[in-house]
DNA sequence: TTTAGCGATGTAATGTTGTAACGTGCATCG
DNA sequence: CGATGCACGTTACAACATTACATCGCTAAA
């Protein structure tokens, strides 16, 4: 058996591509487009879900989402719609779920279709992401080297982010 | 943008280690072990649980173990015990949680302590698992750049196993 | 030998997350 | 105009998880 070695065994191989890290406005409007690409309808409740997603620095549970899209709205909106409409952004890669918070989170460049590492940290709740292919088309390898197909990884890593350490 | 590409990437670099993957009795006979390592009591109910646990091909919600062991000992168990032991048995390695399921697996191999790649089958729901050092190591590498500290990484890929493909 | 403490488990209640089933309103299209 | 399809509403419930406090049995100190 051997003990968890640390850090410094890094070689960063990032990505040899570019987002664009959309933010307020322009995200929703590449939200938008991506849903529309998509061949789905932009409706206002769909619209006032992102909107409400992307305010969030913290993965948001959808019961969070309800109660500010209700507020916001001046009418209850049941989870139920919310999940419905999470389901979808989901799908269309508007958004994420992070399974170890059962929570979503907006999708910052979305369009862009490819896996994420949710960083979460165990203290405040924030999450960041990082972007490495090589890593996670490692693990896809590895998934279907094992025989699996139509792999879905879900890369997540709990811990204590930089500010609470 | 990239799409997804496919397997062959892989390059199998197992770990230079090896486990003894238990199983049964002498599985139960490990767990029991590193437990009484780790100074904890190995009780009767906690012995229970891990044997319920542990006849599961895929990962078993604590209600569903809480429904056995009620079976197994003519009395019921409530799902909190039954908690509160599936934390124990998580933070001494006895068992890992499947955060993509909200389901707990026994650790096959007790005692050594590394991260687990999940691949479990949405079909049959089935889970097995993968030990790629390499990989998971550099995971946490990735995250400790980013600078996160006491880092739990949770690795799991859904998909198609290779009987439901 | 009492009894104080402690760890393990029991009991009850409640909170959180997620789905199912079915109804309504509204636009489009024949 | 009626039929179809989609988005959303409403209600109910199922599944997952935690909290607070009670009890039991063991052991160590008085």
């Amino acid at each position: 058996m051997i003990d968890p070695p640390h850090a410094n065994a890094y070689i960063g191989h990032m990505a040899a591509h570019h987002h664009h890290e959309h933010a307020g406005a322009s995200l929703a409007q590449a939200a938008e487009a991506a849903l529309v690409e998509a061949g789905e309808q932009w409706t206002d409740m769909r619209s006032d879900i992102f909107a409400v997603l992307a305010t969030f620095e913290k993965p948001a549970s959808a019961y969070d989402i309800a109660d500010l899209v209700s507020q916001r709205r001046g009418k209850r909106v049941a989870p139920n719609s919310v999940y419905r409409i999470l389901d979808l952004f989901v799908t269309t890669n508007l958004a994420r779920r992070v399974e170890s918070a059962n929570a979503y989170i907006a999708n910052s460049h979305p369009g862009c279709l490819h896996d994420c590492i949710f960083l979460i940290c165990d203290s405040c709740g924030t999450a960041t992401h990082i972007d490495d292919d090589a890593l996670t088309m490692s693990v896809r390898a590895a998934a279907e080297h094992a025989g699996f197909a139509q792999v879905r990884p879900v890369i997540e890593v709990r811990g204590k982010c930089a500010d609470c350490d």
